[in-house]
RNA sequence: GGUGCUGUACCCAAGUGGUUUAAGGGGAAGGUCUGCAAAACCUUUAUUCGGUGGUUCGAAUCCACUCAGCACCUCCA
C-alpha cells in the first residue's frame, strides 16, 4: 500500500464550493496547470505566495507516490493593462517606455522571474511554455470557436459570444456569477465598442498601426487575447481534460471563468476536475499589489530596505513564514509575525540538525513513546493530505523537535524506539521538512577558516574557565555575540551558531 | 449594489458537530540545567472562539439576525 493510497487526499474544490476526494482522471498521474506571471516587471511577494503554494502542492503529490506534469505558462503577450479588452499591452507598454524590444523585456522578467523562484526553493516546473511560443495553436482555437459559433469576428478582431454560449453551457458557474446581472450592471456600451454585448471578451485582437507585437492571422494582423493562451497550453500539454488548475484567488473571474468557457466552447468539454485557489497576501489586512503601492520585492525583504521592514528576512524565513498559513486564507504580512518566523524557523533547523547526528542503538522500547512516535508520523501525512495544511503538518513537525531536543539533552534515548521505528521518524521528519515542505538549512557564510578561527577561541575560552578566570571566558563570549557569533555550552563541548 | 471570504489568547495562526473545557510558532512568568549566561527541557499563560438569538443530548464548528474587516465584480470618480 503506497502512501498515496492511506493518506487519501481531501482538496477543495472552487468549481463545487466543497471539499473532495481527489481522484485523478488517470491513476497515478496527475496533471496540473497553474497561471504564471506576466513578465512585464518583478514579481511581488504576493505573487510568490501562490506560486510557492502549488510548489508545495506539487512536491507532496509526488512525494507520496504521484507522477505529476506541472504547466506554469509565461505570459508574454495579450494582457491588456485593463481586463475589459482595452488600453495598451503590458509589456509593450514596457517595451516603449525602456525603449526596448518586447522579448527583451520578457527575457529579462522572465530570468528575474526564476532567480527568485530559486532563491524561495520553489522546483522547476515540468513545462513551462509562453504565450508568444503558442500563436499557431491560438489562432487554431479561434478558428473553433468561431466554427462552433461561439466567437464572431468584426473589424479584424474576435470576440467570445457569451450569452450565446450561456444559452448551452452556464457561463459562471466558477465565481458564482449570473449572466443576467453581469449584464444589467455594466457599464453601458459605448459608441466605439465592437462587442455584441459587453461580457463578451476578446480571444484576438487586431493590432493598431502602432502596436509592435503582432502576428498574421485569418482576421488580420494582431495578437491573442489574455484568456486563449492558457487554454491553449493546457490543452496542449495535459489533454481537453486535466485534474488541477491553479492560480491566485483574485484570477477566478473573469480569468478561470473565460478559460472554461473557451475549453468547453471549443472541446466541449469540461476542462478542469479540481479548481483550486490560493488567497492573498495582505499588508495591514489590504491586499498586497502593485496598483496599491504596498507591494514588497523580494530584494527590499531580503535588505530590509522598506519602510515596514526592521530588518532583512532571508527567504527561507518567508518560505517558513507563509507555511504557517493555509494557502485558502490571507495571510497578513508584519514585521512582527516575520521576526516569529525567524525564531521558529531557526528553531526547526536546529531540530533538523540534531536529527541527522542521531545513531539509534538499542535497548528497553518504551511502547508509550513507540506509540506517539508512530502517531506523530501518521499525522505528517494525515495534515498534508487534508488539503494541504501546511500549518497542521508543522505543528506536528515542531512536535518532533521537542522530542529530537530531548533527545540530545538525554531526556529521551533513542533507545527507548524500535529501530523501524526510529527511522521512519527520521526519514519522515525530514523528508517533510525539506522534500516536502521545500524548507532548507540557509547556507550560512561559514568556511573552513571561520570554523578554524572560532575552535580557537572556543578552546581559549574552555582553557580559562578551567583555570576559573570567568572574566575572560565571559569576555571571548560577550565579544563574539557583538560580532554575531552565539556559543552554546552543552554537555559535549561548545557549539556555536551565526546570528 | 451583487457575490464570496474572514473575525479564535499579548502577536501570528490551525481547528468547521462530541477523543478540543481549542494545535503549533512568537512573547511573557516561574522552575531545571549552568560559575553566570545562551540554548535546551518542564510548568503556567483563551472554561473560551466579534455580538445576539436558535437547532441539538452536545456547537468555535449548523441556522437566523447583527457588527466589523477584506476580496472579486459593478458603479462613481
Amino acid at each position: 500500500m503506497t502512501s498515496k493510497e492511506k493518506y487519501p487526499i481531501t482538496l477543495y474544490n472552487t468549481l463545487s464550493g466543497k471539499k473532495e476526494v481527489f481522484n485523478p482522471i488517470h491513476p497515478d498521474h496527475v496533471g496540473m496547470y497553474v497561471c504564471g506571471p506576466t513578465v512585464y516587471s518583478d514579481v511581488h511577494l504576493g505573487n510568490i505566495r501562490t506560486f510557492m503554494c502549488f510548489d508545495v502542492i506539487y512536491r507532496y503529490l509526488m512525494y507520496i507516490g504521484y507522477k505529476v506534469r506541472y504547466v506554469r505558462n509565461i505570459t508574454d503577450v495579450g494582457h491588456l493593462e485593463n481586463d475589459a479588452d482595452e488600453g495598451e499591452d503590458k509589456i509593450a507598454k514596457k517595451a516603449r517606455l525602456q525603449q526596448l524590444e518586447p522579448m527583451e523585456i520578457v527575457q529579462q522578467y522572465t530570468n528575474g522571474f526564476h532567480h527568485v523562484l530559486d532563491q524561495f526553493n520553489l522546483m522547476p516546473v515540468s513545462i513551462e511554455p509562453s504565450a508568444t511560443g503558442h500563436i499557431m495553436e491560438q489562432i487554431e482555437m479561434v478558428q473553433n470557436l468561431i466554427n462552433n459559433g461561439y466567437a464572431y469576428e468584426i473589424n479584424g478582431s474576435v470576440y467570445f459570444d457569451v450569452s450565446k454560449y450561456d444559452k448551452a453551457h452556464n457561463y459562471g458557474k466558477l465565481s458564482g456569477r449570473k449572466i443576467e446581472e453581469l449584464m444589467e450592471s455594466g457599464r453601458s456600451l459605448d459608441s466605439q465598442d465592437e462587442k455584441r454585448n459587453k461580457i463578451d471578451f476578446a480571444v484576438w485582437k487586431k493590432a493598431s498601426p502602432t502596436h509592435i507585437m503582432r502576428w498574421n492571422s485569418p482576421w488580420g494582423e494582431g495578437f491573442p487575447g489574455w484568456h486563449l493562451e492558457c487554454t491553449v497550453m493546457s490543452t496542449k500539454y495535459l489533454g481537453e481534460s486535466f485534474d488541477i488548475h491553479g492560480g491566485g484567488m483574485d484570477l477566478v473571474f473573469p480569468h478561470h471563468e473565460c478559460e472554461i468557457a473557451q475549453s468547453i466552447g471549443s472541446t466541449g468539454k469540461d476542462p478542469v476536475k479540481y479548481w483550486l485557489h490560493s488567497n492573498m497576501l495582505t499588508v495591514n489586512g489590504q491586499k498586497m499589489s502593485k496598483s496599491l503601492g504596498n507591494s514588497f520585492l523580494p530584494h527590499q525583504l531580503f535588505s530590509g530596505d522598506h519602510e515596514l521592514l526592521d530588518k532583512g528576512y532571508s527567504p527561507m524565513v518567508v518560505r517558513f513564514f507563509m507555511l504557517q498559513s493555509h494557502y485558502s486564507s490571507t495571510l497578513d504580512f508584519s514585521n512582527e509575525a516575520l521576526q516569529a518566523a525567524e525564531k521558529g524557523y531557526k528553531r526547526l533547523m536546529e531540530g533538523f540538525k540534531i536529527s541527522n547526528n542521531l545513531k539509534h542503538n538499542s535497548g528497553q522500547t518504551d511502547s508509550d513513546l513507540e506509540n506517539k512516535t508512530k502517531e506523530l508520523i501518521d499525522d505528517l501525512f494525515k495534515n498534508m493530505s487534508d488539503d494541504f495544511n501546511t500549518a497542521k503538518t508543522l505543528a506536528v513537525l515542531f512536535e518532533i523537535t521537542t522530542m529530537m531536543n530531548n533527545f540530545k539533552a538525554g531526556n529521551l534515548k533513542v533507545s527507548q524506539l524500535s529501530k523501524e521505528t526510529f527511522d521512519e521518524l527520521i526519514v519522515q521528519y525530514q523528508g517533510f521538512i525539506t522534500d516536502v515542505l521545500g524548507i532548507n538549512e540557509e547556507k550560512e557564510s561559514s568556511n573552513d577558516l571561520l570554523n578554524g578561527v572560532i575552535d580557537v577561541l572556543i578552546n581559549l575560552r574552555q582553557n580559562a574557565k578551567e583555570a576559573k578566570n570567568y572574566q575572560l571566558s565571559d569576555k571571548i563570549r560577550d565579544d563574539l555575540k557583538d560580532l554575531g557569533v552565539i556559543l552554546k555550552d552543552s554537555k559535549e563541548g561548545t557549539e556555536y551558531s551565526l546570528s
